[in-house]
RNA sequence: GCGGAUGUGGCGGAACGGCAGACGCAGCAGACUCAAAAUCUGCCGGUGGCAACAUCGUGUGGGUUCAAAUCCCACCAUCCGCACCA
C-alpha cells in the first residue's frame, strides 16, 4: 500500500510556492485584507493555541484566493513590551537583542503553520523606520491639540514601576503583572481620545463583530443623557453644580454628595464638623482603588453646609461620600433616595429624608421598602411637574431646566482620556523638547526617528521618571524653535501606541516618506477581516479605532473604521487551564507538526470545535485527521489517471460535498467541514468499492475544495490528477444543486410523535401516495382511529391518533 | 449585584422545531501477522429482552406544539465581562 510520505510532499509544495507564489496582485483582481493580531515575540515561542488563529485566517485567506481575490495577508511583531525589559534588567544585554532571537524563533515556528503570508510586508514595531511613523503619529496629535500634558493622580503599578492607561487596569490591578495598582501624582503625556467618543460609539453599529465585543466598547465608552443642575451653597456665593440622568426626580432630591476630592469639600465644613471632615478626606485620599471597590456598606460624613434645591428653595444637607467619583461628572452629585438605590441605601443609614416624587400608578406608597428607579410613572411631590409621565419628563427637563437658568443639557461618558507615557525604557521615546522659553515642542519630523538611546541601566527607576533621564547627554538638547538649550522628554509610549496602526503600514512598509501612501491606503484598505483573542475587546481594538479616526480627519486615510470584520477565536485549553509557562500546561506545534505534518495540525486544531469557542487539547485526537489524510492520498493514489467515469452516483455525491462544505465554511463552521470532508471521504470511499474506483473528477473537486485547509496534499492531489498549474490558480466550484437530487428519499414514520418505522419513497412522490405507503408500511401499528396526518415533504409523515 | 455565553455518551463534539449522539478520540471483538505496529471489518448512552423490539435519556422544574437539545417562563451550575459612572 502506498504509504502518505508527507514530510516530502509538504517538502516540495512550500518549495514550489517559493518559486511561484499562489497569491499574486495582478492589479485587475479586488484586494481581500485578512488580518491576524499580530505577535509578541515571547520568549516561549508560539503553543497550539496561538496556531489555531493563524490557520483560521489562512484558511480563510486561501479561500479568498480560490474566490478569485487577491490576498493581503501580512504578519509583523508586536515588539516593545515589559519580558524583553525585564530580561534585560535581569541580564545587562540590550532588550533589542532578545527580542531579534525570539523573533527568530517564533517566525520559523509561524512559517511551519504554511500559511500565505507575504514577508515581504514583514513589520517590527521596535525597527526605527516603523516607529518614526509611531511618533510621527504622536506628534500629529501634538499639533492638533489631542496630545497634551496633564499632572493628575495616574494608576501607578509599583511592580512595573510605571503610570497605567484606564483600560490597563482589571479589578484594581495591573493587566499585564497582576500588582495592586495605587495611585500616583505625574505629570503625564494624555491622548484626547474623549474628544472621539461620540463617533467611537456611534460607529460600533456599521462594524461586522461579534456582539459581545460591540457591548464592552459601548459600555466602556458609556454615554449618557442628562442634565447639570446648580444648587447654590446656603449662605454663601458658591454653588455646587451636579450632573444627573434623572433631573425629572430634582423635587425628590433630598441631599447632596460630594466626592471627598472636590475641591469645596473641605471648606463647606463648619467649625463643629471640620476635625470629622478632614478625617474623612484623608482617610479617602489614602485608601486603595481594591479597597474601595471591596466596600460593601456606605461611609459618609455630613459636612455642616446646606445647598438650596433650586426648583423648590428646600435646604438641603451636603454630605462627603466616597461613593461618589471625582473623575466622572462634576465629582457631586444630588441624591434623590426615593428613586436610586444608592441614594436610598444612604439616606437610610444616615436618616436622611425620603421623598417620593414618581408613583407608579399615581398614588404614594405609605413607605418605601426599597428605592423605585424605574422612569415609569406619574410625577408627585414635584410643584408644577405633579402629574407629568416621568419617562416624558426624563427626556424633557433638561431643556426646562435650560430655560429656567438653573442648568443646562449635558452628557457624560465613562471614557477618560488616554494616559500616554511609561516610564520605562523599551518603547517609543516621546518626541518632545522641552524649552524654558517655548514649553512643549514636537521634535520636527524631518528628525524623526528619535531613537532610543543605548543606557546603562534598563531598570525603572521607580520616582516616576524613566531610565532615559539618567542619560545627559540624550537629555540636554536644543529647543527645535529657539535654539536655545532645553530637555528632552524622558517618557516612553505604552505598547499599544505601535499596535494601533499597524495594519496600515504592511501595504507600504517601506516608504520613506509616508506613513503610507493615500493610493495605497485607498487601495489596500481598510481590514476586511481580523482574526484574533478577544481580550483586545477594548484596549487594541479601541486604540486603533482611535488613531484610525484621527487619521482620517488629517487625511491620511479615507475610511472611518479599521477593522470592518472581527472574528475572535476561542482559546485553546489544557486541563480547563489556558496554557502558560508557569503552569507547565503549553503544547507546542513543533513536535506535533514533525509527527503528523503540517495539513494533519492544521485540519485538527479546527476539528476540536466551533472555531468561536474555547476547546480542550487532546493530543491523541491528532490521529484521527491523519487516518484521515492517509486515507485521502490512498484513494487519490489507487484511482488517479486510471480513466474512471463520473456515475451519477459519485457526481450526486460530488455536489453535495460542494454544496456542503461551501456552505459551512462561508458560515464559518470550520470544525464541520472537517467532518464533512471525512464524512464524505468515507461515503465516496464505499461508493468507489462497489463501482470499481473514483474518476479523476471527483478527485480533483476534492483537492480544490480541501486546499485552504490542507494545502499540501491539495496541490499533490490536483497534480496526480493532472494538474499543471497549482491547485490554488482554480476557483471555487458552486454546487449543480439538479445534480444533487436523489431518486427516492427515506422517510421517518411517527405515530403520536415517536418514531415508528421508516420508508423510501420515490422523491416525486405525491403527499397521497406517500401517506398511504406510510400506513402500509406500519400494518397493525396503525392506530384505529386517525385525528391528524402531518406530513412534512421529503421528512416525514407523523399519525396522531384520538 | 447587573449583563452575556455555555451546559448533549467515557472524551472532543453533530443536529433549518422533524430519526438525538453525525464526524472523530478512547474502548471492545474479529481479520491479516510467528508477533507487534500499521491497516481493514464489526460493536460501542442507560435499562429490560436471545432477538424483533420496548422504555428512559440533551443541567433542573414547568409550558407551547402533532413533534422541543432547539421556542417561552422559572431555577441551578460553570466561565467571561462590568461593577457605586449618579
Amino acid at each position: 500500500m502506498a504509504k502518505y510520505n508527507y514530510t516530502a510532499v509538504e517538502k516540495k509544495w512550500r518549495a514550489k510556492w517559493e518559486v511561484s507564489p499562489i497569491n499574486v496582485n495582478d492589479g485587475k483582481k479586488s484586494k481581500y485584507y485578512c488580518l491576524d493580531m499580530f505577535p509578541y515575540p515571547s520568549g516561549t515561542g508560539l503553543h497550539v493555541g496561538h496556531w489555531r488563529g493563524y490557520v483560521i485566517s489562512d484558511v480563510w485567506s486561501r479561500y479568498q484566493i480560490l474566490k478569485g481575490n487577491y490576498v493581503i495577508h501580512p504578519m509583523g511583531w508586536d515588539a516593545f513590551g515589559l519580558p524583553a525589559e525585564n530580561f534585560a534588567i535581569k541580564t545587562g544585554q540590550h532588550p533589542g537583542i532578545s527580542t531579534e532571537k525570539n523573533i527568530d524563533n517564533i517566525r520559523r515556528q509561524i512559517k511551519e503553520i504554511a500559511a500565505v503570508y507575504d514577508w515581504d510586508m514583514e513589520i517590527n514595531t521596535t525597527d526605527p523606520d516603523y516607529y518614526r511613523w509611531t511618533q510621527w503619529i504622536f506628534v500629529q496629535m501634538f499639533k492638533n491639540g489631542l496630545a497634551y500634558e496633564k499632572e493628575m493622580p495616574i494608576n501607578w503599578c509599583p511592580s512595573c514601576k510605571t503610570g497605567l492607561s484606564n483600560e490597563e487596569v482589571v479589578d484594581g490591578s495591573c493587566e499585564r503583572c497582576g500588582a495592586e495598582v495605587t495611585k500616583k501624582n505625574l505629570r503625564q503625556w494624555m491622548l484626547k481620545i474623549t474628544a472621539y467618543a461620540d463617533r467611537l460609539l456611534d460607529d460600533l453599529e456599521s462594524l461586522e463583530w461579534p456582539e459581545k465585543v460591540k457591548k464592552m466598547q459601548s459600555e466602556w465608552i458609556g454615554r449618557s443623557y442628562g442634565a447639570e443642575v446648580d444648587f447654590n451653597v446656603d449662605g454663601t456665593d458658591d454653588k455646587i453644580t451636579v450632573f444627573t440622568t434623572r433631573p425629572d426626580t430634582l423635587h425628590g432630591a433630598t441631599f447632596l454628595v460630594l466626592a471627598p476630592e472636590h475641591k469645596l469639600a473641605s471648606a463647606l465644613a463648619s467649625d463643629e464638623t471640620k476635625t470629622a471632615v478632614e478625617d474623612y478626606i484623608y482617610k479617602a485620599s489614602t485608601r486603595s482603588n481594591i479597597d474601595r471597590m471591596q466596600d460593601k456598606e456606605k461611609t459618609g460624613v455630613f459636612t455642616g453646609s446646606y445647598a438650596i434645591n433650586p426648583v423648590n428653595g428646600k435646604k438641603v444637607p451636603i454630605w462627603l461620600s466616597d461613593y461618589v467619583l471625582a473623575d466622572y461628572g462634576t465629582g457631586a452629585i444630588m441624591c434623590v433616595p426615593a428613586h436610586d438605590s444608592r441614594d436610598f441605601e444612604f439616606a437610610k443609614k444616615f436618616d436622611i429624608p425620603i421623598v417620593q416624587v414618581i408613583a407608579k400608578d399615581g398614588e404614594p406608597a405609605d413607605e418605601l421598602e426599597e428605592a423605585y428607579t424605574e422612569a415609569e410613572g406619574i410625577l408627585i411631590n414635584s410643584g408644577e411637574w405633579n402629574g407629568m409621565e416621568s419617562s416624558r419628563l426624563k427626556v424633557e427637563a433638561p431643556d426646562i431646566i435650560e430655560k429656567k437658568g438653573i442648568g443646562k443639557k449635558r452628557k457624560n461618558f465613562k471614557l477618560r482620556d488616554w494616559v500616554f507615557s511609561r516610564q520605562r525604557y523599551w518603547g517609543e521615546p516621546i518626541p518632545i523638547v522641552h524649552c524654558p522659553d517655548c514649553g512643549a515642542v514636537a521634535v520636527p519630523e524631518d528628525q524623526l526617528p528619535l531613537t532610543l538611546p543605548d543606557v546603562e541601566k534598563y531598570e525603572p527607576t521607580g520616582t516616576g521618571e524613566s531610565p532615559l533621564a539618567a542619560i545627559e547627554e540624550w537629555v540636554n538638547t536644543t529647543c527645535p524653535e529657539c535654539g536655545k538649550s532645553a530637555k528632552r522628554e524622558t517618557n516612553t509610549m505604552p505598547q499599544w501606541a505601535g499596535s494601533s496602526w499597524y495594519f496600515l503600514r504592511y501595504p507600504d512598509n517601506k516608504n520613506d516618506k509616508e506613513i503610507i501612501s493615500r493610493e495605497k491606503a485607498d487601495k489596500y484598505l481598510p481590514v476586511d477581516m481580523y482574526v484574533g483573542g478577544v481580550e483586545h475587546a477594548v484596549l487594541h481594538l479601541l486604540y486603533a479605532r482611535f488613531y484610525t479616526k484621527f487619521l482620517k480627519d488629517i487625511g491620511v486615510v479615507g475610511f472611518d473604521e479599521p477593522f470592518i470584520r472581527l472574528f475572535n477565536q476561542g482559546m485553546i485549553v489544557k486541563e480547563g487551564a489556558k496554557m502558560s509557562k508557569s503552569k507547565g500546561n503549553v503544547v507546542s506545534p513543533d513536535e506535533l507538526v514533525s509527527e503528523y505534518g503540517c495539513d494533519s495540525l492544521r485540519m485538527y486544531e479546527l476539528f476540536v470545535g466551533p472555531p468561536d469557542m474555547d476547546a480542550e487539547w487532546d493530543d491523541s485526537g491528532i490521529d484521527g485527521v491523519f487516518r484521515f489524510i492517509t486515507k485521502l492520498y490512498r484513494l487519490c493514489s489507487e484511482n488517479a489517471g486510471k480513466g474512471n467515469e463520473l456515475t451519477k452516483d459519485m457526481n450526486r455525491l460530488r455536489n453535495k460535498l460542494i454544496y456542503d462544505i461551501s456552505q459551512r465554511l462561508e458560515s464559518f463552521s470550520l470544525n464541520t467541514v472537517i467532518s464533512g470532508f471525512m464524512e464524505y471521504t468515507n461515503k465516496i470511499n464505499d461508493l468507489a468499492a462497489k463501482q470499481g474506483g473514483v474518476d479523476d473528477e471527483t478527485l480533483k473537486t476534492i483537492s480544490v475544495l480541501i486546499a485552504p485547509f490542507a494545502p499540501h496534499i491539495a496541490e499533490e492531489m490536483w497534480e496526480m490528477t493532472g494538474g499543471e498549474e497549482s491547485v490554488f490558480k482554480e476557483s471555487w466550484p458552486a454546487a449543480d444543486e439538479a445534480a444533487m437530487e436523489e431518486d427516492s428519499i427515506e422517510m421517518v414514520i411517527q405515530i403520536n410523535g415517536k418514531v415508528r418505522g421508516k420508508m423510501s419513497v420515490p422523491t416525486a412522490a405525491a403527499k397521497d401516495e406517500v401517506i398511504a405507503l406510510a400506513k402500509e408500511t406500519l400494518g397493525d401499528k396503525l392506530p384505529g382511529e386517525i385525528n391528524k396526518e402531518i406530513y412534512v415533504p421529503g421528512k416525514l409523515i407523523n399519525i396522531v391518533g384520538l
